[in-house]
RNA sequence: GGGCCGUUAGCUCAGUCGGUAGAGCAGUUGGCUUUUAACCAAUUGGUCGGGCGUUCGAGUCGCCCACGGCCCA
């Protein structure tokens, strides 16, 4: 009873807080008395941008004689004296209240109108003394009412916490994000379409795994209580999509999300998304040739251009740095081994191949070891500190050490690494694939190896997955296979520099009350 | 995890040396009806992120906490 009376009166708090949504509340309340307040029945023919493509350019002595009609909806955005600015998913168009002709009713109502509210207006399409488009309202009717005030109209939002926490004020309110958005669809778009015209199949697998496979990191747990079970979100769809190999699906893709129990920052966010795809009878090299050809492809379809601009800018919004990539040039290709002696000219090669000096040289560098580390993981270690982020233009990193590379198929000449590449643009890993390792006795031994590590305290070592050896003992033909972060391929190509700019709803805190 | 910065009206932001909280936009009332961040006049609106402290007095100084941003690990 007195929590009831509390929450009462925390409510009245609420509502007397903000006078602005209580006189819009007033006002919905005023066209209930006269009507149904949420009608559903107006259907629009145009849109803003079709109108302004089709009779931007035409005079306004033509426009009046043509009288085009138009019915058009949005969201009014603007109210410049007789003009309303509406707001649709493609662009913006006015519309033209004229006094002088529409019943008192109606202009009574229309004053009740703010800036967010939902119209629909019809008209002819007419020209104004200043050049712009606009309806001249013959009929117009609200279709919603709008509670809350927007955002300032001019300066937008620029508070960064409520775009990511409240995306749909952002998306109202800025062009670029909804470009950003726009983009990302069209990527996605563009990639499905570039594998199934090369007659890859689209295909579903597991989010929830009892084994939590195909890479190395770690899972959110759950649970299943029907079965009783621990079971996993997934880090990887990599072996449910090698399964179906086996199976005889030749060529398959999965553009999905993964799920991993790490930090948050301007490049990572819990879940993501990846492509991943798997071709029989190829190998690493075919897929390298296949990406370059692919990003090429989605690059243009998505930016109309395959020159790609990325900026750094400072604090104030300052463009200080501008780098651009094409991608319609061949990419670099340089193995491990010779991109840590390419950008340290100070190391020999003796060094790298030795366990004892690589391990004094990463010690030197300031890279935390560990005594289980061999050869391979020392050398990527020391790669990732002084080369990664030093690869700008688009490069094809290739021969990563078997050590780190627990499901990729050996070297026929240099068994200490594995037929594998890793992308890069802009010091970011956009992609990594190799030939898969189909040897199931091979892969079975590696597993071995991760649980070993596991059970010495790596968290993100891999488990034993016997029903995947299974799958490998029937026979998974030779096969290349390759992970693309959808994510991190759309912050380069829409210049974004936080992961949160392409992400709908980022993950953030719950907001402290 | 560490460092720096931020949090003031619905939004965008000022706020000097510690002395009763300001502007523009939005809103309200009136005017204007071919405007372009529309304009003109009047006007409403504040838990200064939260807490504790110093002080006669804190948006302002100190400490703690929350959330966010950037950089580093």
């Amino acid at each position: 009873m007195a929590e009831q009376q509390q929450e009462t009166q925390k409510q009245d708090t609420q509502t007397e807080e903000n006078k602005l949504i209580a006189e819009r509340r007033a006002k919905l309340a005023a066209i209930r008395e006269k009507r149904n307040a949420f009608p559903n029945a107006f259907r629009r023919d145009s849109h803003a941008k079709e109108l302004q493509e089709e009779l931007g350019d035409k005079e306004k002595a033509e426009l009046e004689q043509l009288n085009r009609p138009a019915k058009v909806a949005g969201r009014i955005m603007a109210k410049r004296g007789p003009f309303m600015v509406l707001q649709d998913m493609t662009g913006r168009i006015q519309l033209y209240v004229d006094k002088k002709k529409l019943p008192t009713e109606l202009l009574d109502e229309i004053k009740t109108w703010d800036i967010g509210d939902i119209v629909g207006a019809e008209g002819p399409i007419h020209k104004s003394g200043k050049g712009d488009l606009y309806v001249y309202i013959e009929k117009t009717q609200l279709l919603t009412k709008s509670l809350r005030p927007l955002p300032d109209k001019y300066h937008g939002l620029s508070d960064q916490e409520i775009r990511y926490r409240q995306r749909y004020l952002d998306l109202i309110m800025s062009e670029e994000s909804r470009r950003i958005f726009t983009i990302r669809s069209v990527v996605i778009d563009a990639i499905r379409d570039y594998l199934t015209d090369r007659d890859f199949l689209e295909a579903e697998t597991p989010m929830m795994q009892c084994i939590p496979g195909g890479a190395t990191a770690r899972p959110f747990v759950t649970y299943h209580n029907a079965l009783d079970l621990q079971m996993y979100l997934r880090i990887a769809p990599e072996l449910y999509l090698k399964r179906l190999v086996v199976g005889g699906f030749e060529k398959v893709f999965e553009i999905n999300r993964n799920f991993r129990n790490e930090g948050l920052s301007t490049r990572h966010n819990p879940e993501f998304t990846m492509l991943e795809f798997y071709q029989a009878y190829a190998d690493y090299r075919d897929l390298m040739d296949l990406t370059e050809d692919m990003l090429r492809y989605v690059a243009q379809r998505a930016l109309g251009t395959t020159v790609v601009t990325n900026t750094v800018k400072d604090s104030s919004g300052e463009v200080i740095e501008s780098k651009t990539y094409d991608f319609s040039q061949p990419y670099q290709r340089m193995t491990v081994f010779d991109s840590i002696l390419h950008f340290n000219p100070d190391i020999q090669g003796e060094q790298l191949n030795d366990l004892q000096s690589a391990r004094q040289l990463a010690e030197t560098l300031g890279i935390p070891l560990k005594d289980s580390w061999g050869l391979g993981k020392v050398q990527i270690e020391i790669f990732e500190k002084t080369v990664e982020d030093r690869l700008d233009q688009p490069t094809f990193i290739t021969e990563y050490p078997t050590e780190v590379s627990p499901l990729a198929r050996r070297n026929d000449d240099n068994p200490f690494v594995t037929d594998r590449f890793e992308f890069f643009v802009g010091g970011r890993e956009l992609a990594n694939g190799f030939s898969e390792l189909n040897d199931a006795e091979d892969q079975a031994e590696r597993f071995r190896q991760q649980v070993e590590e596991k059970e010495a305290g790596d968290q993100e070592a891999m488990h034993y997955d016997a029903d995947y050896i299974a799958a490998l003992e029937y026979g998974l033909p030779p096969t290349a296979g390759e992970g693309i972060g959808i994510d991190r391929l759309v912050m380069m190509l829409t210049d974004s520099p936080s992961i949160r700019d392409v992400l709908l709803f980022p993950h953030m805190r719950p907001a402290s009350a």
